[in-house]
Order: C-alpha cells, then structure tokens, then sequence
DNA sequence: TTGATTTTGCAAATCATTTGCAATATATGC
DNA sequence: GCATATATTGCAAATGATTTGCAAAATCAA
C-alpha cells in the first residue's frame, strides 16, 4: 500500500493540493480496510489524531473528484472505497441479514459486453456502472434468517 | 395499469393495510411515469389533492417493504419506481451531463447467470441487485458535453 | 351507522452532509 | 531553515432529506 500512498500524494502534489495530516489519514483507512466504509466510520478511527468529521468529507469529496476513491450509496448513506485505479473493478455482495459486505470479482458488465451492445444499439456512452449484489450470505442462510 | 392498481389494493387489504387516497395517489404517479421519482417529485404532482410530504415517505416506504416499490439511489437521493413485479426487470442508463434517466431491459446478471455462480462459489444467496450504468446519452455526447 | 383501528397533516426532531469563517497547517521562494 | 502566501482545518451553524409524535381525520368491519 506504500505504493498506492507514494503514488497518490504525487498526484496530489501535481494538481494543486497539499498532502495533509487529514488526507493522509483518510487515505490510510481507506488503503487499510476492504469494504466501503462511510465517512462517519472513517472519522471514528481518525478521530483519534484529532481529525474533524467535515474533514473527512472534504478530504473524501476531493478524493472522488479526482478518482482516488468511488462512492457507492447503499442503504441511504454513501459508503466509499478505492477506486478501480487502486484496486481491482469489483462489485459487492451486501446480505441484508447481517450487513456484512464482500467482494465480487466477476463483472457481467464485462463479461457481456454491454457497454458496447448499449452504444451501438442507443447511442448512449457508457462510462462506469455500479451493480450491488442483495442477499443471504453463506452464515445468515445458514442460520436461516 | 387498472389492473395493476387492482391488484395492489388487493394486495394491501389481504396484509391488512387501508387504501388510503395517499397511497392511491402516490401509486398512480408511479403507474404513470415511467422513470424513478423522488419523493419530493411525487409529492409535486400530489400535493394538489391535499396529500403532505410526510405521506408520501410513509406511503413509499410501505409499498417497498411489500415489494411494490424498488428503491434506487442515484446521486445522494433516493428515486422510487414499480418494483420488477410490475415492471419489466430493467436498469438504468443515467446520463451525467443531463441527469435524463433511461431504461435498459437487457440484464447481464441474468445473461451471465451470476447468481447461481455466486452461489456455487461463495454460498452466497443472490435474491436482488441494482445496476446504474453512468455515461453520456447520445444528445449530451452529440452537443460535446 | 358506529366504534375500533389506521392513517394523515403538521411541526418538530433526526441524520447525513455542507458551508462560513477565523485559526492553523502546508508549500514555496529566498 | 525561515517568512510569507495559499490552502486546509476545526468548529458551529446551515442545509436537505427523511422520520416521528401526536391529535384530528379517514378507513374498515360489523
């Protein structure tokens, strides 16, 4: 992750942005923890190097302006996590007995080629899609929830 | 689309919930316009009839819990349209220059089977997904946006 | 129709997120 | 390394979406 973290700086330095504590930190539980978290989650584990919760926003807003970081709303709040340029394209597995989230590497999407079927038959662009997969997972079914 | 407001109010009655002039209200908006509204947007189109904001959130929320309504998050706002039991199983093409919200009836979960992949290989139980597919639609991408 | 039960309107409360502004941290040129 | 210009932060207050308490009104079942 030391890498992604080198990297990202760099490419804050080239347009324009400093490289704070608050960026940094925000930075690190993202590159640290898999699952999309939301902000609140995130200030909670940087409250601690005294990191106001309108900074994670902010440093999260920036974030998703320039790639870093994609956002996904599931269940009312906006959850984010790396961007595909830092991590795989994936997709999640979200049980709705438990709330715990897991990846999905396969990509239908992809796999089907739609953005291309999508172009050629409406004419529309397809630049980037969201698909959150809502379920059981293998723990909750087998608790029978 | 009698039919299906038929069959709705049918289908409150058996689970013992009234049809109210909100909920009436708020499902013939949903019968009639095609893409998905926010609560405010229906609202707008009710409020004539004397029906409050509080309503149509209470009604919305009663209607998703009985699979009437799907709910879609785009863009930090909830949207709200006919569930696939009334609607042909769809997903969005939304349009990031305009905001202009498509249909698109081909599913590449289904084409790819996905679920029952998933299943086999993680134990996980697929029982519903949301895909958004963001771009540019052909007047935005024509007008160089 | 009537009484029991649900639902509604309204206003206030809540929750996530954003913003204004003065104080502080970061960056740049010397 | 230091001073200074600029960007960023913390804090508190504002905002926008959604929810809730409660008394009044509508719906339901007999």
């Amino acid at each position: 992750m030391r890498q992604t973290m080198q990297h990202i700086k760099h490419l804050l330095g080239e347009q324009g942005h400093s490289w704070t504590r608050a960026r940094s930190a925000v930075l690190t539980v993202l590159t640290t923890v898999p699952s999309p978290l939301r902000a609140e989650e995130i200030h909670r584990t940087v409250r601690s190097s005294g990191i106001n919760l309108s900074s994670v926003y902010r440093a999260l807003r920036l974030f998703e302006t320039l790639n870093i970081v994609r956002r996904v709303e599931l269940g009312g709040a906006a959850r984010y996590e790396l961007a595909d340029d830092y991590r795989h394209h994936h997709h999640h597995l979200v049980c709705d007995a438990c709330g715990r989230i897991d990846d999905v590497a396969t990509c239908p999407v992809e796999a089907a080629d739609l953005t291309r079927q999508i172009r050629k038959r409406t004419g529309f662009a397809v630049r980037s899609h969201v698909l959150e997969l809502f379920g059981l997972c293998r723990s909750c079914r087998r608790d029978g929830r």
